[in-house]
DNA sequence: ATGGGGCACAACAGATTTGTTGTCTTTTAA
DNA sequence: TTAAAAGACAACAAATCTGTTGTGCCCCAT
């Protein structure tokens, strides 16, 4: 899997699990104290997040960490 | 858990995954293209590492990404 | 038709990671 | 004891992330 891929799949991962738990992007961020465009360019596959940043997500989404590497 | 306990421990994490494959952290490198200080730093947890950073980790300990989470 | 909510993309500055080189200490083996 | 291997830390440049602002599109309700 190269770069691309395994973020996009992150990213849509991310997306995914955001809507089971019915949040909009700006609930989430708001939620962490972050913004929307941040989030979206999350899911979008467009940057490569640190670690701490993913684990801020997981309490956003109130998932584990691990749980968004399922992929 | 804090940005600095999370570093610490995913470090740790890495570094006994390392020891049980009986690498030493030059191995580890050289497999995927990096170099010793690049690993021991990830180790020490002094850096945030990239997702895509520990991809690689994960391919040059052959375990699953989501496995170095388990923490 | 107008306005608001949700989402997408670009660009900027500042902060941080990553690759790299250099050096040092500790451990292990001869 | 000596040398080599393994690991630790610092600092630099280049690349990249992250927070932020600005903007635009689409859908839906008023």
């Amino acid at each position: 899997m190269n770069k691309e891929q395994l973020l996009k799949k992150l990213g849509s991962r991310i997306r995914i699990i955001r809507i089971e738990k019915g949040m909009t992007q700006g609930e989430l961020a708001n939620s962490i104290g972050k913004d929307q465009q941040s989030i979206q360019r999350l899911e979008s596959g467009r940057v490569n997040p640190s670690v701490f940043y993913l684990h801020e997500i997981a309490l956003g989404l109130d998932v584990e960490l691990k749980d968004l590497f399922h992929i």
